[in-house]
DNA sequence: ATAGTATATCGTAGATGAACGATTTTGCGG
DNA sequence: CCGCAAAATCGTTCATCTACGATATACTAT
C-alpha cells in the first residue's frame, strides 16, 4: 500500500491532513491506480482478463518471479479489489473483477 | 519511481529478468500507474486538467503539505510525462501533457 | 493417517517513497 | 548590486515495497 497521505508519527509536524471534498475520490483512483503501478501486477491483470475465467499458479510461469514474490503481487491486488480469488481444491483460482476493473476505466476515462 | 522490475544488485538471485514481449508495454502503464498512484498526486493532476492552462504553486495551497513534499511530487508527475513545467518569471507554470493523459487514458481503456 | 502438491505467510535485506524543515537556486524589481 | 519571492534540492527519518528462501497451511489422493 502507498502511505495514502497517511497520518504519521506525531513528530514531523503533521499538519491535520485536511480533508477536502475530493479526496475519497483521489484516494480511490490512487488506490486503484497503485495496484497497476508495478509491471508484474500489469502483467497478471493482463492475464487474468484474457483468460476471463480463473487462472492458478501458471501465473507464476508467466512471470519471472519466485512463487512467494508472484504470491504477494497477488495479495496486493486482491486487497485492490481488482481481482478475486477463490479456492478450487488444493489450487487457488484468480479472476478479475469486472466490477472494479470498470470502475478503474471510468475513474481514469473521467480525468 | 517504482523499483520497475528492476535489477536489484548482485545479491538476492536476481533470475535474469527475462524480458517477455510485451513486457514494454506492461512497463510503460506502471510507470503511469504509478504516476498517479498517490492521492495528492491525483489532485494535482485534476487540478491541472480543470485549469487547463498552466498552474504556479497555487497547487501548493490546494494540498494539505510541504511546498518541498508538493514540489517532490511535481517531479514525479513531470518525470512520468504527465506533467510539462515551463518557467515563467520567478515562478513555474504547469500543465497537463495532453499526449500522455490519452496515452494513460488509452491504455487503461485497452486494458 | 500420510504423502504430495499448491498457496500463503514469515523473516530478512536493500531500495525507495513520503514527509518535513532548512538551504540553495533562480529570476525580478528596486 | 541587493534583497525578495518562488521553486527546487538537500538531509533526515520512518514506513513500506520488492524480492527471495524457508516454512507453514490447505486440500487431494492413496
Amino acid at each position: 500500500m502507498p502511505p495514502k497521505t497517511v497520518k504519521r508519527r506525531g513528530a514531523c509536524g503533521d499538519r491535520a491532513a485536511i480533508v477536502l471534498p475530493d479526496d475519497a475520490a483521489a484516494e480511490n483512483l490512487a488506490a486503484l491506480a497503485w495496484a497497476l503501478a508495478h509491471p508484474a501486477r500489469v502483467r497478471i491483470v493482463r492475464l487474468l482478463i484474457r483468460r476471463e475465467n480463473c487462472v492458478c499458479g501458471e501465473i507464476v510461469d508467466h512471470l519471472p518471479l519466485a512463487q512467494s514474490t508472484v504470491s504477494q503481487h497477488l495479495k496486493i491486488l486482491k486487497e485492490s479489489g481488482l481481482v478475486q480469488g477463490e479456492v478450487d481444491g488444493p489450487k487457488v483460482c484468480y479472476c478479475i473483477n469486472p466490477r472494479k476493473l470498470k470502475e478503474l476505466k471510468t475513474l481514469i476515462a473521467g480525468l
